[in-house]
DNA sequence: GCTTGTTTCAAACAGGCGTTTTAATCCACG
DNA sequence: CGTGGATTAAAACGCCTGTTTGAAACAAGC
């Protein structure tokens, strides 16, 4: 009984990484089946259907996933250091999802671009916190801003960072893979948080030669 | 011989039609041809096989798609003006690929994101110019910027239209269907130009009510 | 040791897929 | 009219899909 939960759990952890590089329609049981040194057969016995495996490789997925730097923003620290914070670690999880072994966030991204009934769960319990973070970052810049104008900033934010996940394949071909590689964690977590924060009116924007002016030389005088 | 290539015609449309709405793996050649009206066999004489009949419909989107508005950025016009137009039209084109009738771009944005053998002319033709076109004008912001940071600028800019097709169902989980609605493309050209022309200190920054100080409040005193 | 329930296995199933075959149809030209 | 090449049509082909079957293997209780 409880013996052969183990081959349930292979199934699950080979559907996944299956789901997450093909998609549902183009995995095969029997793929996965091998993966898992399992029979075609006991796909049906533990979850009844194809769509059943997927649904619980997702929630498994999205099980696993979470949970370790649920609150990694300092609720202490000053607005442009929470976006500064928020921006690095959204994006440092968009990065990783290039790494072959993170197929669960990849699995979850394919969830939520084309839903199933998988996708309630992920979007309470992992989409919708971090959104309303960074909605709540963002509403201290602006703290009179009506709510359209507060979902333009969220989305100008995440899109950024979302889109070196998305067109991670057009960037190669335009810039070169030596050009996309340069892109690093470091230089487009300080990128993107300057352009932000500019935007905002907190640092000032980027000059003729593209560099940002941080603290220490503006306040060159100072300390 | 030649009454016949209205056949072929129609098979580029319906499979256009197919292929954009379920890919390449899930488009069915039998629902073509029914679309086409037009036999299975029919698919074989005149491509060859379901391969080439797929590169030969995104490269027959390709060709119907651009030409109208290719130079739509006045040359003339200031590097603000020019931003703010290279937007609006990116936008525009990105938010009209929800309507039906716009499988062309949906079949080539699908086309670039899993590239085969037929992206070569598409980013050749299409998305190289424009891209090359975006640097140029954030090269006059930028005179003295590097390769790197005028790469990450261009994706700041496109990752934040794009992005409204990309998340679109994920947004509408987020803020509703409604508020995806209220961010056309007035509101969202304005948004997205503002935020990118403060991050570069062309015009003031978004204030505490979120809104941008455009040029007429600024010069109060001038006319 | 036998029974009982659970889990695995090889094999087969029906259906859909892209592709091919073979014959029928069309149409222009002599 | 008849001939030949181009196009269409119906049917079948082999393969692969998700799913099911029925029996074998296994462990536990009496």
């Amino acid at each position: 009984m409880e013996s052969s939960e183990a081959t349930r759990d292979r199934l699950l952890q080979a559907a996944g990484e299956e789901f997450a590089c093909k998609g549902f329609e183009c995995a095969r049981i029997r793929e996965i089946c091998i993966r898992a040194s399992a029979n075609v057969a006991a796909v049906n016995y533990h979850f009844g259907d194809k769509e059943k495996l997927y649904i619980e490789a997702v929630l498994e997925a999205h099980r696993c996933g979470p949970g370790a730097d649920e609150e990694a923003v300092d609720p202490m620290a000053g607005p442009d250091e929470q976006l500064r914070s928020f921006i690095r670690h959204f994006l440092g999880r968009v990065l990783a999802m290039q790494a072959p072994d993170d197929w669960r966030h990849r699995l979850m991204l394919r969830e939520l671009l084309h839903p199933s009934s998988a996708s309630d769960a992920l979007i309470r319990e992992s989409i919708r916190p971090r959104f309303d973070q960074l909605q709540r970052i963002l509403q201290r810049f602006c703290p009179e801003a009506e709510v359209r104008r507060l979902n333009a900033l969220a989305f100008s934010v995440i899109g950024q960072c979302l889109h070196y996940k998305m067109a991670r394949p057009i960037a190669e071909r335009l810039i070169g893979p030596e050009g996309v590689e340069a892109l690093d964690l470091e230089f487009l977590t300080d990128h993107i948080a300057t352009f932000c924060l500019a935007a905002l009116g907190v640092v000032p924007p980027f000059d003729t030669a593209g560099e940002s002016v941080r603290e220490e030389s503006r306040s060159s005088a100072g300390s």
